[in-house]
RNA sequence: GCCCUCGUAAUCCAAUCGGCAGAGAUAGCAGACUUAAAAUCUGUAGAGUGUGGGUUCGAAUCCCACCGGGGGCACCA
């Protein structure tokens, strides 16, 4: 043991040993409970940053824990290696893109060893080899035969100039990426999955897993799927055999619908279009055209619309109203048709006054008969409202509903259009389908093949997986680079053999992240994603970690694919994931100026920044003295805000790089990176391994029974020793990381408070310190496995490792833990008066004579009459007095 | 606009069932060691919990309103 701590030279070696002892290899093992520690694969973009150190330091930290907790651990790691960035970097520096992945991987790979991070290599998986998007393909044709897979035309983004298709973010403020020029929509036909079908399971099924998931992640899936209960109605269209359906959640609003609203691209428009004014055409046209412009959701469109010549009859009252065509309607949602109700709908109140159309109240707020003072405020809301009112009520001027309840209303209006043919109660979602083809060459070939005799034909199994070709031309501009690969595209008919074409669009790489964790359990199998008895032993995952921005795609897209997987029997569960813990993003300073309307940044190190006496910035200038604004957003190297992982370990060690990373916040909480404390981090570390060190050849000779004497202060430090195990395992349990840091710092610190020489301490002083550094060590590990295992060692006397040795976690025992006698306060009248020391557990009623035995609470007293006396045992006395 | 969250010392954060506002860290201050500095050690100060109400013997904690930060949704009928 050196006399210093040296953090690199300490981390390389354990590093070392790990590797070759395997001690993070695992297997299945039933003489174990198991437990799956999973976090988040990264995108191998080609540098870790803070966000994954603090993800993979506390994961790393749970699967210590549980290891040391007796626990079969899985914990591997992988990467998500198929997306656009690969293909940006081939078109813009025209590096192949599996080139580029494979070097990227190899360095992020090379991060995270220097972390120390435990994970079980041998369970590496990469999304854009073909041993693994084999089974993204076997997956899609598993789809396919279940009917879940099918193919329609869809809108995507477009640039007409690059002529080629543009995701999300490329078309970001309806402006193209590379050309700047407008973006516009086109329709394409693409492949979906069927996860509608699913939308009540992914609702129901959140159930089983309510306690472990984050209220508010559940809630934005929720939100997602979007269930809403109401009704279908069919109105007839006068002098016509056509009917147009519409969807309501307010059937008890029906009376006073005023028009029926339909989107522009409703068939019923499109069949009546020769029936139409050239006006109504032309606004059609101009409705349709909108809707392919990309617009910034910031400000809210206008609603725009224009009667046709249609007349549709309201089936309740037999009422005559107007059809018209509304931009507010959206083809997508319920029946792309709504019936109109200015009076109880806000959009349709907005529509109604812009077009002057008529408003009946069909609806009132349900009052007590006794406000007649409200009377006249009732009369002037009649004549014009200011609004629409939304609230349930009691139905008026609605025939013989009149008089019904809203609840009621809705209920039973939805069951008499059934009984009479002419609706039924009905059921929609905002959920859609999930569109899962890209145009785009880095990811996994959809395998159908086009035969002009057969159609739409699935490559066999024994064909997958249909391979990317080596390259193709990025240009950048075109469709699929796919499409532009004669070897890829040409190929024969699985079923009839004439020359056929294959698929050029790849799936979204939110396939592969969707079973890449049940692949873990069985990374090499050829033949099927992973066997079932396999995965059934490790799987679910115990416990998730990840950033909350994937609460809803990837979390519920995995979700759905686990439904899948057991209705093809690969699993026997629903949900794949019992805990999930969405941890804060790590967020920093940054600096930027941004008078040509687009922020330019400026990395920190160039940037001169004053400061006030609280640390909040009060000027930034750039080297040319030019003042800069400021902010504190995401870290990322765009950004100039980032912090490289390897510096932080190249000065401060990995170890004290992760410690910081989980105390500094909890682990839900924002990170705003500052350097300063991570000082702390390695002082406290420092702090540890001097004690070991001055202390560690006399406790090789420190009794291994328990003495049955000890002295006050080796009695004081026990209980310290075994109330920091006591609460250090809760925390871990309630998935707190930065109060059992500060409960360790609280026990070193305790440690460095026992005022006795190393060659003066006695049998019990020895035991007690022993326990406690021991505790201390093994209590250290997931926070700093390297320093732990260098302490470890030199406590043992043995080089074979905390795992390999079989050392568990500290157990703390209750009694030691209880502090003999505590201090009640006293209160009077919830004011502080006094105090009393008494024993632990001291019953109520001695609490209380101890307390008007005490002199100060007889002067508070002062023959005043004493109203109650509150006895919270263990806590405090309050009594309260009459002046 | 609607919904969800969080506001505690100069800063990051603790505080169990509503029961003494402070565990830990950073920065600060004083001292020891040193030729000096760093490091280290010892000691020390600092908020009444965003604001205003309410419930309670007692509120950082529960309720209401407002203010501020962060996030989500935004024509979903």
């Amino acid at each position: 043991m050196d006399e210093k701590y040296f953090a690199e030279k300490i981390e390389e070696k354990w590093q070392k040993k790990w590797a070759e002892s395997g001690a993070f290899e695992t297997e299945i093992d039933d003489t174990k409970p198991k437990f799956y520690q999973l976090e988040m694969l990264p995108y191998p973009s080609g540098n870790l940053h803070m966000g994954h150190v603090r993800n993979y330091s506390i994961g790393d930290a749970l699967a210590w824990y549980k290891r040391l907790k007796g626990f079969n651990v899985l914990h591997p790691i992988g990467w998500d290696s198929f997306g656009q960035p690969a293909e940006d970097a081939a078109i813009k520096r025209g590096v192949n893109p599996r080139d580029w992945t494979e070097a990227n991987i190899e360095y992020m790979r090379g991060q995270l060893q220097r972390l120390g991070l435990s994970y079980d290599w041998r369970r590496e998986i990469f999304a854009h080899r073909p041993d693994y998007y084999k089974f993204d393909q076997w997956f899609f044709l598993k789809m396919l035969e279940m009917g879940l897979a099918y193919k329609r035309a869809t809108q995507v983004n477009w640039c007409p100039v690059d002529q080629t298709t543009l995701s999300n973010e490329q078309a970001s403020g309806g402006i193209c990426w590379r050309c700047g020029s407008q973006v516009t929509k086109k329709d394409l036909e693409q492949w979906f999955f069927k996860i509608t079908n699913y939308a009540d399971q992914l609702l129901d099924d959140m159930a089983e897993i309510e306690t472990g998931w984050a209220e508010k992640v559940l809630k934005r899936q929720r939100d997602w799927i979007g269930r809403s209960e109401g009704a279908f109605i069919d109105f007839a269209l006068k002098n016509s055999g056509e009917k147009v359906r519409v969807f309501t959640t307010r059937v008890d609003t029906i009376f006073g619908a005023n028009a029926i609203v339909l989107a522009a691209e409703h068939p019923i428009i499109e069949a009546h279009l020769a029936d139409f004014s050239n006006e109504t055409c032309a606004t059609i046209e101009k409705i349709k055209a909108d809707k392919l412009k990309v617009v910034d959701r910031e400000d809210e469109q206008e609603k725009e619309g224009i009667p046709t010549s249609l007349t549709a009859i309201n089936p309740f009252s037999g009422e005559e109203i107007p059809v018209w065509v509304g931009n507010y309607v959206m083809m997508e949602y319920g029946t792309g048709a709504v019936m109109s109700v200015p009076a109880h709908d806000e959009r349709d109140f907005e529509f109604a006054k812009k077009y002057d159309l008529p408003l009946k109240t069909v609806i009132e707020p349900q009052r007590h008969r006794d406000t007649e003072d409200l009377e006249d405020e009732d009369e002037s809301e009649i004549h014009s409202p200011q609004s629409a009112m939304t609230e349930y009520g009691v139905l008026i001027n609605s025939g013989e509903w009149s008089g019904k309840s809203s609840e009621d209303a809705t209920r039973e209006m939805a069951s008499f259009s059934q009984e009479k043919g002419f609706g039924e109660p009905a059921v929609t979602y905002r959920l859609r389908d999930w569109g899962v083809s890209r145009q785009r060459f880095w990811g996994a070939p959809i395998p159908v093949i086009y035969c002009d005799e057969c159609g739409v034909v699935p490559v066999p199994y024994e064909q997958l997986p249909v391979e990317l070709p080596e390259s193709a031309p990025f240009t950048g501009v075109g469709e699929s680079p796919l499409a532009r690969v004669e070897e890829f595209i040409n190929t024969t008919c699985p079923q009839c053999g004439v020359k056929a074409r294959r698929e050029t669009d790849t799936m979204d790489t939110f396939v592969d992240s969707c079973w890449y964790y049940f692949r873990y359990t069985d990374p090499k199998d050829a033949e099927m994603p992973f066997a079932p008895e396999v995965a059934a032993y490790w799987m679910p995952v115990d416990q998730y970690i990840g950033g909350d921005d994937h609460a809803v795609m990837h979390l519920i897209y995995t979700r759905f694919w686990t439904k899948v997987m057991r209705d093809l029997g690969l699993v026997k569960f629903d949900e794949p994931v019992n805990r999930l813990l969405t941890q804060g993003m790590v967020i920093g300073e940054t600096f930027f100026n941004d008078s040509s309307g687009k922020r330019v940044y400026f990395p920190s190190s160039t940037v001169k920044v004053e400061r006030d006496a609280n640390g909040k910035i009060v000027s930034a200038t750039d080297t040319e003295g030019k003042s800069l604004k400021y902010a504190v957003e995401r870290m990322s190297k765009s950004k100039g805000n980032g912090v490289d992982p390897d510096e932080m370990v190249r000065i401060y060690g990995a170890d004290a790089a992760r410690l910081f990373v989980l105390f500094a916040a909890p682990a839900e909480n924002e990170l705003v990176w500052n350097e300063a404390g991570i000082e702390g981090a390695v002082r406290f570390l420092q702090r540890v391994y001097r004690f070991v060190w001055r202390w560690h050849a006399q406790l090789k000779n420190a009794p291994k029974d328990e003495p049955s004497e000890f002295s006050a202060q080796a009695r004081k430090l026990r209980r310290k020793t075994h109330q920091t195990i006591k609460r250090i395992t809760e925390n871990f349990e309630s998935l707190q990381f930065n109060t059992p840091v500060a409960a360790l710092m609280e026990l070193s610190n305790e440690l460095g408070d026992f005022k006795v020489e190393p060659d003066e301490a006695n049998e019990c002083d020895l035991y007690a310190i022993n326990e406690a550094v021991r505790g201390l060590v093994l209590m250290l590990t997931p926070f700093a496995p390297h320093a732990a295992e260098e302490l470890f060692a030199n406590l043992v006397g043995s080089d074979k490792g905390i795992l390999k040795s079989e050392a568990r976690f500290p157990e703390f025992r209750e009694e030691l833990a209880k502090a003999d006698e505590i201090e009640i306060p006293i209160q009077i009248n919830g004011k502080l008066r006094s105090r009393v020391l008494a024993a632990l557990d001291t019953p109520r009623e001695d609490l209380e004579t101890m307390t008007l035995a005490n002199e100060k609470v007889k002067e508070f007293i002062n023959g005043r009459q004493i109203v109650k006396i509150i006895v919270v045992p263990n806590r405090l006395v309050n009594i309260v007095i009459k002046n």
